[in-house]
RNA sequence: CGCGGGGUGGAGCAGCUUGGUAGCUCGUCGGGCUCAUAACCCGAAGGUCAUAGGUUCAAAUCCUAUCCCCGCAA
């Protein structure tokens, strides 16, 4: 079949290779504009268009979507467009231009998270389970029927990049199932349950502070939703710290270092109540839990482990995150 | 030309303001103590101080240019 591929980031590409290699073939590429962005303000190029000339495929960028854009679309000869990672959302006018099929790739489970942030939102939540979908694109944001669903464990030192990783290894093999059953005639694609819609929100500069004021998997949970990148971050003497890692210390090992320090009047939430190169940073959060930073990363420095920071940065018990 | 931090033995940092013997916490190797140890004690190796010029009797340190890394902001 000839395939109309919509995609714009990092994760579009693995897709776009698929198809590539894949008996069907691929009319063109939309992605969005090259815009200035990064340190210094350079263009970097986009990431979809760079491939797409690599493997010599036609590609169109847009910025909006224009009249100008739907004239050349209405030309353009496809059976299917799959939609991977494109950021934007497509007017609802796109649709009545052809008869093609439209299908995205959508990391989670539906309708259990729809919008931008699935994977996040499965991370914050503690889901056990994660899993891509193979939807149809309606106008409504991620609400079409289901063509096909792949289950994977979501596991406790699993973050964002593992499952993007793992969203990509079961997505691939998925989407190219589904395009050969919709060149066979042979799938029927259901809807989803609209009793149990959960939606994921974008997420905004300030929920990538942790309060330590939070419980220790709330906190844990953020570090895993936002790692390696943006990153949660504390405060430390004013440095800004992004935490990479982290875990929940489990309650008896807990008590015993709470039991070593004894708490002041003063001390709150976010105290280092321990720091050395075997334990490693032990922080105290709410209802005297306490979470165990394991990597990080200083503001203007490496990612490194906390025995690192220990040495370099002299961290000592006693003093205070924020 | 958006703002800013940084590149120092294998790791993470200090030293730079006020030029003049290479420092700290670790790691590695050797030895010792110990029933034993990731603990403790003693000792050792390992650095063109990002690169190229310049100033100077003398540059990690001051000046200029270049390369690379990172945070914010977009």
């Amino acid at each position: 079949m000839k395939i109309l591929f919509f995609g714009s980031s990092e994760i579009s590409v693995p897709f776009l290779e698929e198809i590539y290699k894949s008996r069907h073939s691929i009319t063109s590429v939309v992605t969005t504009i090259d815009k200035p962005a990064g340190r210094g303000r350079r263009t970097t190029l986009n990431i979809v268009k760079k491939k797409a000339i690599e493997l010599g495929i036609d590609f169109i960028q847009i910025e909006k979507f224009e009249d100008n854009f739907f004239d050349n679309f209405v030309k353009l000869e496809f059976d299917v467009a799959v939609v991977a990672s494109f950021g934007k959302i497509l007017p609802e006018r796109i649709f009545k231009l052809t008869t093609a099929r439209w299908l995205n790739v959508h990391p989670s489970l539906l309708p259990r998270y729809r919008g931008p942030t699935p994977i996040i939102s499965t991370l914050l939540n503690s889901d056990k389970v994660g899993g891509v979908s193979i939807i149809e694109v309606v106008y409504e944001v991620d609400a079409g029927k289901i063509y096909a669903q792949v289950k994977f464990g979501v596991e406790e030192d699993d973050n964002k990049d593992s499952l993007e990783q793992k969203s990509i290894k079961f997505g691939k093999p998925l989407l190219m199932a589904v395009l050969d059953l919709i060149e066979d005639k042979n799938i029927n694609p259901y809807p989803q349950d609209e009793e149990n819609v959960v939606y994921s929100y974008k997420i905004a500069k300030e929920d990538l502070k942790i309060s330590w004021n939070s419980s220790a998997m709330e906190i844990v949970n953020k570090v895993r939703a936002f790692s390696s990148n943006p990153g949660a971050y504390c405060l430390w003497k004013g440095l800004r710290i992004k935490i990479l890692k982290a875990g929940v210390l489990s309650g008896t090992a807990s008590n015993a270092h709470l039991d070593k320090l004894k708490f002041g009047e003063n001390e709150k939430n976010g105290l280092v109540v321990e720091a050395d190169k075997k334990t490693g940073i032990l922080v105290s959060c709410n209802k005297n839990e306490m979470v165990k930073i394991e990597r990080l990363k200083p503001q203007g420095g490496k990612v490194m482990s906390a025995a690192d920071f220990i040495n370099g940065y002299r961290l000592k018990a006693g003093e205070n995150f924020d």
